[in-house]
DNA sequence: CTACAGTATCTGGTACGCCATAATACGATT
DNA sequence: AATCGTATTATGGCGTACCAGATACTGTAG
């Protein structure tokens, strides 16, 4: 029998271990800003507003340790951890390069499939953005890049760049909501499109850096700003 | 008191969590083979070998799980990561991307103390393989490299290289026992020295690509040829 | 009002126990 | 003898209790 087939008939199982879950919620609560960047961790509270152990807790925070989520003080603990500005531009500018690198794989296979389902995504952040609906904005950005990478199969470099993103998750949502972003970010991600249609890989390359570029300078003055007043 | 005098007297302590140490202990098991791919990891089993309780043990796993070392089969636990080709190119990639963009930006910034840094990281290479010292080989190309990346602040891209590279670890101490390795690999290198001399970042960030490039078509060579037999 | 001692808090780490599941071995039935 | 059902074992997932060491807080005595 076919491996695929056996895969067809296979019972559905949750299959999500309460560590899994626990670990959705507490990212989630920091890229959201429930827990703020300093705020400490204790384990114990942690059990408590979960609802598990201590056990499930500790790992869930090494494991967003190792994500770059939440830092370990000596002798004090776990905070949420803060992200400083030239840090933050170093991920914006990973990103554009391994961004550039996908748009030009993308460009270079020429398939009108991949034009299609970035067009989609494309769309979906149009609306979006008309809806004034901007958790939907992320979500379709993030699902912009992911067709992006795993179009041309490099699941290796979206799993990079999501790592990074989390990181910088809440500064994300504050330059979306830049006043000009809404008609500009569309903009520069339909020229990635546009260049990967008509196969100019390099175009697709420098369309995907100046995308990062622009969300990384709104990004330094939003967090720049930010600074004093904090 | 200024903060640096008080520093000065610090005592120095350990400050390595027991944590932290079983972690180095595991990753150094897996990546120099101690472990084998596909070998299932027994919590009760490493406990008893790495002399600590459970708890310790889980948290590490969980953490070597995030770092791609381990995989975790559900209703049947740990192992470590097989390593598939097609993986292995694409580490290969994004590694020419940013070590390329590293390059680039050390050509940029023209500064002889960058040249100098890298030509004796890359004299401690040539060393190396004059003396068959293929571990030192290693560590002197990891040293390389944290050069390119640290001269320009780039700590964060790097974190991400290292990240990928104990991945491929195995692999890499395979390509480089390869023949002719051992003159075109710092023939390549000091390519790239050379172009961050003359400050041509374009030069730079081809010769870093090139060099990966080659490493990335040895370790396919490696990895294709052994897999029929194992 | 200050210095110091005691106390509370919290993490790092350990030990142990319970449960669920998967695999295997074993035994009974046809 | 083949098959089916059951008991056992191995193992991970999870919880609880406990201790030691470091730190932060607090109240009191001088």
């Amino acid at each position: 029998m076919s491996g695929a087939l056996k895969d067809a008939i296979r019972v559905e199982r949750p299959a999500k271990t309460l560590r899994e879950l626990a670990l959705d919620k507490v990212r989630e609560a920091i890229v959201n800003g429930y827990f703020r960047p300093g705020d400490r961790l204790v384990e114990r509270d942690l059990c408590a507003q979960l609802g598990v152990s201590r056990t499930v807790v500790r790992e869930v925070l090494r494991h967003l340790e190792s994500e770059g989520l939440v830092a370990n003080l000596p002798n004090k603990g776990p905070i949420v951890a803060q992200l400083d500005i030239d840090e933050a531009k170093q991920i914006y500018e990973i990103r554009g390069a391994l961004e550039g690198m996908a748009a030009r794989l993308c460009a270079e296979r020429r398939s009108p499939e991949i034009v299609a389902a970035l067009e989609e995504s494309l769309a979906g952040i149009r609306n979006s953005y008309r809806d004034n609906d901007m958790a939907a904005v992320l979500t379709n950005t993030s699902s912009f890049y992911h067709t992006l990478f795993t179009m041309v199969d490099r699941n290796v470099a979206w799993g990079v760049v999501n790592l990074l993103t989390v990181r910088i998750n809440h500064l994300r949502s504050m330059t979306i909501k830049t006043e000009r972003r809404s008609i500009e970010g569309p903009l520069q991600m339909s020229k990635i499109v546009d260049a990967i249609r008509r196969g100019d890989g390099e175009g697709a390359y420098r369309a995907a850096m100046d995308h990062v570029a622009a969300a990384s300078a709104i990004a330094e003055a939003v967090l720049s700003a930010k600074k004093p007043a904090d």
